[in-house]
DNA sequence: TGCATTTTCAAGCGGTTGCTTGAATCATTT
DNA sequence: AAATGATTCAAGCAACCGCTTGAAAATGCA
């Protein structure tokens, strides 16, 4: 631990993450990351019990901390009387800022977000049920609040839409610039989160007569 | 194959389709399929040739028609002088018509789409590539069309978030019923349909000075 | 040092994977 | 009816799957 080398159980965690993010949950097995992670095969269920438990470590280790920075963002926005911009800026910039905490490259960690978020939905992990719905509700109640002549359930689908943008761009964002052969430029992460956040904004506040 | 009776083929279609709608590609194994259709393991390979030729042939077989249709409305919203929301709806129309085309139930169908759509990003196969490199430039050039002051790399980014709203629709929306406890209603696909394109259309215009 | 605990290892478990085989059966044509 | 090609079948191939084992090695503590 202590020093310049890494524990057996930080490789799992790394080369899990590079490998997930390539090749999804399913595509990959424990001989796929213990072979990366060069340890044994037994190390896997010695230090995490099962294949399934990993993932849920993988989850775990960005996610909780990603929606934690979520809501402490929220909690500011909301004293300070922002509106559906800055509530929509609180729930994607988090994993801007969650990506330096991170040993692989920026696309690849936006990837595995975007894994996460995909998987998750049909079935989310015990350990972060809680904080997920927490997160989700503090989202719509402060949505609720900035645009409360919307009925709600067209505001959780717009929430849901504005999910949507983001995992798209998350996983596919590379695509798109092979795609179109480079007329889709080159932004960094930041000018696409502007672009999301003017986007969803906008989607938002469709057919009202706020300007929030 | 004439009559009542299914040919084996037809019904290795039809149960892989469920099957991948409801598990993912990955998730699915030729055993899994063969069982569900009541046939033979090795019919998949006499008549597709591998598992991976016969998800191909599964992609094709509704998207292929699916893309057709979009370009054979987007002839129809030009010819016309529609705007951006005639585009974004001749778009994802298309997926509406053809559900009533598959055996699946709507749901299932759309999650089918979905998966396909999302899979599809990594890797489209090769049936489908030229009829796809043509849709996605019909839209490209119909929304500069409409919109020609917007920068063009703008404007793909902006058909890109288009493209995950839907996307998380179709493989989504039944999830977000459960999630929210019936908050988020029960609408049928058409309100769905409405309430994406008036989101995208929205996000496609914001800031600009038009009303297309 | 000696002992106990934690961690790593090669080997292999039963089961599943995608795919193939050669023979049997079916349908069609002459 | 005989022959021909298309289709289905039970059986099994090698490779891989997640996971376990018991022993060896490394580590921490007395």
């Amino acid at each position: 631990m202590s020093g310049g080398a890494k524990s057996t159980k930080e490789r799992i965690l790394e080369a899990t993450e590079q490998l997930v993010a390539e090749q999804g949950f399913d595509g990959v097995s424990l001989r796929d990351i213990t072979t990366g992670a060069g340890v044994n095969v037994a190390a896997v269920n010695y230090h995490f019990g099962s294949k399934e438990k990993l993932y849920e470590a993988i989850q775990c280790r960005y996610i909780n901390p990603v929606n934690e920075e979520r809501m402490r963002i929220l909690e500011g926005v909301m004293a300070n009387g922002g509106g559906v911009s800055e509530i929509l800026e609180a729930f994607m910039r988090p994993l801007l800022t969650m990506v330096g905490r991170s040993k692989m490259s920026e696309q690849m960690f936006y990837k595995l977000m975007g894994r996460c978020i995909m998987d998750q939905q049909g079935s989310l992990s015990e350990a972060m049920i809680p904080l997920f719905l927490q997160m989700t509700d503090a989202f719509t109640k402060a949505l609720s609040d900035v645009l409360p002549d919307m009925p709600k359930d067209l505001l959780l689908w717009r929430l849901h839409f504005s999910f949507g943008v983001m995992a798209q761009t998350l996983l596919h964002g590379d695509a798109l610039k092979k795609l179109t052969d480079g007329a889709s430029g080159d932004p960094d992460f930041e000018t696409n989160l502007k672009r999301m956040v003017e986007f969803c904004h906008a989607g938002f506040i469709a057919g009202e007569g706020v300007k929030a």
